[in-house]
DNA sequence: TTACTGAGGGTACTGAGTGCCATACTCTCG
DNA sequence: CGAGAGTATGGCACTCAGTACCCTCAGTAA
């Protein structure tokens, strides 16, 4: 049933738009009731993302069980998963999104999608800097940060058709965010030097208080340069 | 006209509440025509946020004169016009927020505005970062990180009635942030030192090309240390 | 057989949002 | 002063999403 449903109703949307079919239009096509349309799907909207739910649940489940690990590692796994059910229906999701795109209704839909998957991570992270002061503003920064990158790469490559390799967009965008975020705040709590992320860059970030003696930043500088 | 809708608007949803109040209740205490109502606002979620959307254009005007200075600090003092709007009224500011929390359309709606602030810092930045190959990337996660950092210390401050210092718990949220990440992308263009935030906070952060040599990044400190 | 349950269907209703037209009011030109 | 044009407002009727309530028709247990 609710295959039929979501079947009839994007045929009827790649036909007319989204706004200019009605759910009377997509009962008919499919056969059934007016009335049971809204017992399988809660708004119009809901048909676009039948998947979302289980997505969400899915993320929860998986946060549960990490209770270890780097926090911003672990949420960057979980934020793949979103990428990966994208990436299990190619031509579904790029239909989609050309549909979410042009109907102003189906984007706030999504916004309040993404809007959960980041409450989803930010809870956790919360959880996880439960005693840093700032863990709060942290786990909020860090899981906006995680959604946008995502998201960047996800577009990239529901932009470019589906056709390239999604995952690893998703991947090359989360490494970014790693890169310039993961190892500064790691010396924001130690208080003393830090090494940068990893890869191919090649700069080195350092963080001391301000009045230190001289002589142990230098100290920090030569240990932080020594051990790569 | 809008004045007289959005204090009729007000009562009763403070009264009965935003869903049990129709448009014709409305329109029935401001003594005005129903047809009038949708002529000032498109939507009846819209009479919530009467002023989103000239602090959008002011956020809009404000990017397009500042063509310099650090990309991330104009942003920051763009986020700031947002935090400004709110506490221009304080109780008007609290009464939303509650209103907001408990009624999904609103919290529909106000995610939507969030995403246009957002949208308009990240247009303003990929400009900005318009060499940099991980450019468009960068300038997502940035602007998404700080309205993250903007959003969270606006909250508290809605939390807490309105009572305290808004803009300096923004300032607070937002000092994090570049804290955190500001510096680290500097060196990516630069490739020399950089100067930390501001204010009270007593941490310098340097950057320096890793294999450079040392003294040039002793030199690079006590220049940093020296003009504060 | 009856009684119960649960999925689906039908009808009528509320309320948001729109299109169209009528009615003022105002400003300007003659 | 008055005619005409442009503009704000009200009124009416309509579409459509979403909901409440009730109906039918399985299947099933006793």
């Amino acid at each position: 049933m609710r295959e039929v449903l979501i079947e009839a109703a994007f045929q009827l949307f790649v036909e007319h738009g989204f706004e200019r079919t009605t759910v009377d239009d997509i009962v008919a096509r499919a056969g059934v009731g007016r009335r049971s349309f809204f017992r399988y799907f809660p708004s119009k909207e809901d048909v676009v993302f039948p998947d979302h739910e289980r997505c969400l649940t899915e993320m929860s489940a998986f946060l549960a069980t990490s209770t270890d690990g780097e926090p911003l590692d672990v949420i960057c796994d979980a934020a793949r998963l979103v990428m990966r059910m994208y990436a299990a229906n190619p031509e579904f999701s790029v239909r989609r999104y050309r549909l979410t795109r042009e109907v102003p209704s189906l984007r706030g839909y999504e916004l309040s999608v993404v809007h959960r998957y980041e409450r989803t991570l930010a809870h956790y992270l919360r959880q996880r800097y439960a005693g840093d002061p700032n863990g709060a503003l942290r786990a909020e920064v860090e899981a906006a940060a995680i959604v946008a990158a995502h998201n960047s790469g996800l577009r990239t490559w529901l932009r470019g058709g589906g056709h390239g390799d999604g995952p690893k967009a998703v991947d090359q965008s989360l490494a970014f965010v790693r890169q310039t975020w993961g190892s500064a705040d790691e010396s924001a709590e130690s208080g003393a030097a830090a090494a940068p992320g990893s890869e191919e860059d090649d700069v080195v970030v350092i963080v001391a208080p301000r009045k230190a003696p001289l002589w142990r930043v230098v100290q920090k500088i030569e240990k932080t340069l020594g051990d790569d």
